[in-house]
DNA sequence: CTGTTAGCGCTTTCAT
DNA sequence: ATGAAAGCGCTAACAG
């Protein structure tokens, strides 16, 4: 409708004061006498006047408040809810998020990367689509813009990082099967030589001893991080002669086969046998595995992630290769076909 | 690492020409000799610049290509899948977007539009908060930005709207049902009385009569949106005397109070009588309902939500009150727990 | 406390 | 085909 946009000037002229006092009132300067700031205000709202941000950010050298994320995909509900996370603490900070879907393709990234750069962002959160080479992030990080990669990280670049803490997931799902009693608990599934598979045993194990259980090494039970892994495994764990009554398994996958080779035995999952996986979100293609999985929050990540890179913004210098960890304890209801799983937090 | 931004001035100084000249290369202008083109670009490339979009937008006055999408649950998978389709389209336009969640928060959705306003947005699609009002979008419309309410409609509001088309949705599950051979097709559940219900049964009707069947008002059993209301309903339709063998239900609660119905009176719902149900993705809660759902594809949905903003974009002047439908017929494979579920559509 | 005067990085006539 | 100069809407010194 309005042939063109009000400026500060058509404000300034209105009000009977000039641009820059206009200016201060925006800022809300105190040095502003109250009858004029109220003046402006006035007619501000009357002319419908819209703060201009790019002209704003022209000027000042500082940085856009506008800051980048994107993830690998969209569609995976965990990375929904990553982005609502970042979402929450992005807004109340004052900042405005581009968002986009990379779709799991290196090429959709680095364009829209170079389109973020090209609108001056403050900074980046990245989900990297796999295949992301250091080289991708390296002229944001050389012209000084934060980047903090969140669930994969990206071999040699220098950016902030931030992913699960496998160590710390095993220990509280390790407490959680403790405070309900159990006392043989086992570690079933996974590849021994990896290094999340150590990362988890260790985990296991230190929350066995810190509970002043023991922790043999036969209650660790490596096959395959795999359905007939978790079988497999479950079958030998029965024949023990003092048979476990849990276990934490390496993988959703290996959890499943834990419980059919249980019902295979004539047990059931969950009452007769304690059963907890962990959700390997990043290749989370199936969901709700076991009766209980230790996964992390999305949203608490999300939130983390957003944390951690406004404090780079604001600390004004980049510190990268900060590794940081977020795990949480989330029991899932196991749940029939037409019900949403519902998912609660145990433990922080 | 760099000191200092590095512009138009300083590629122009190093390549021994004007400021004038490197714009021109920027815009790909026809006008510039091939060398000085080559030249100038391999400067651009060694000295690393980065086109400043915010300084380009302020010299001209054509619209940034920055489009604004607000949700308000992204949580919500079909609202994510709805993001994820709309960045598709925004993507290969060229444009970048501002994605924000409004979480169902009125408040949150206005200062988020007022925030997307002032970095200069050229339109808006919006998944409104419950409770939008007209005047929250009014001085969007009246500045002459382009606004798209999907899913949800702002009423009052001069906005084009998307929303499921329910008639189109219900023929073409009549549609589906006729094709596997049916011939007495129910219409199940919903209260008789809303227009959501009049449109659907509408749909139910003609795609009958377009395949030669009769459509009789006994075969309409209106009771409630509700579990209880599905189950009330296929009660009273197995004691018609040529008892139906199929049915459209009006809901996704009824869809499976139908089931529970219909197992209750010893049949299998999907072998012994095929069921049809709308997903009200609206307030999906609950999700994979029946073991056949008519709801809307909202990548889909999303995609022609973009475009048509984009054509309101390019066509200069706003052309509001625009209604447009969109339905597809989707198939869900019902599934255990520990599955997701994966849709397959069956027709357009 | 408020007005003047320069620019921020870019595009755009208008000359050349 | 290229250069000079003006200006988009705003803020940042300085003066008053």
């Amino acid at each position: 409708m309005n042939k063109s946009r009000v400026t500060v000037v058509d404000i300034a002229r209105a009000a009977g004061v000039s641009k820059s006092t206009v200016s201060l009132v925006l800022q809300a300067s105190p040095l502003v006498n109250e009858a004029t700031r109220a003046r402006v205000n006035a007619v501000i709202r009357e002319l419908g006047y819209v703060y201009n941000r790019g002209a704003a950010n022209l000027r000042q050298s500082a940085s856009s408040r506008i800051i980048g994320i994107i993830v690998n995909d969209l569609t995976n509900s965990f990375f929904a809810e990553l982005a609502v996370g970042m979402d929450m603490v992005m807004q109340s900070a004052g900042y405005v998020q581009f968002l986009s879907n990379s779709a799991e393709s290196v090429d959709r990234q680095r364009e829209v990367i170079a389109s973020m750069r090209e609108h001056g962002i403050a900074g980046l959160i990245l989900s990297p689509a796999r295949g992301t080479e250091a080289a991708d992030l390296k002229p944001l990080a050389a012209s000084g813009i934060p980047v903090v990669a969140v669930v994969r990280n990206v071999v040699g670049a220098k950016v902030s990082t931030l992913f699960s803490d496998n160590y710390a997931g095993a220990k509280d799902a390790v407490r959680h099967l403790v405070s309900l009693g159990h006392t043989r608990i086992a570690f079933l599934g996974g590849i021994a030589n990896t290094t999340v598979f150590t990362e988890r045993v260790e985990g296991w194990r230190d929350a066995l001893s810190e509970a002043g259980l023991a922790a043999p090494d036969r209650l660790v039970i490596g096959t395959a991080a795999s359905r007939a892994g978790g079988v497999a495994a479950i079958e030998r764990a029965l024949l023990l002669p003092e048979a476990p009554t849990a276990a934490l398994c390496f993988n959703d996958a290996a959890a499943f086969g834990v419980c059919d080779g249980l019902r295979a035995a004539g047990k059931e999952p969950g009452r007769d046998f304690a059963v907890v996986g962990f959700d390997d979100v990043i290749e989370a293609e199936t969901a709700v595995p076991a009766l209980t999985t230790v996964s992390v929050d999305p949203q608490g990540m999300g939130r983390r992630a957003a944390q951690l890179l406004l404090k780079q913004i604001n600390a004004g210098r980049v510190e990268p290769e900060t590794i940081v960890s977020s795990v949480r304890l989330v029991v899932r209801q196991s749940c029939g076909a037409g019900q949403t799983d519902r998912t609660r937090r145990i433990s922080a």
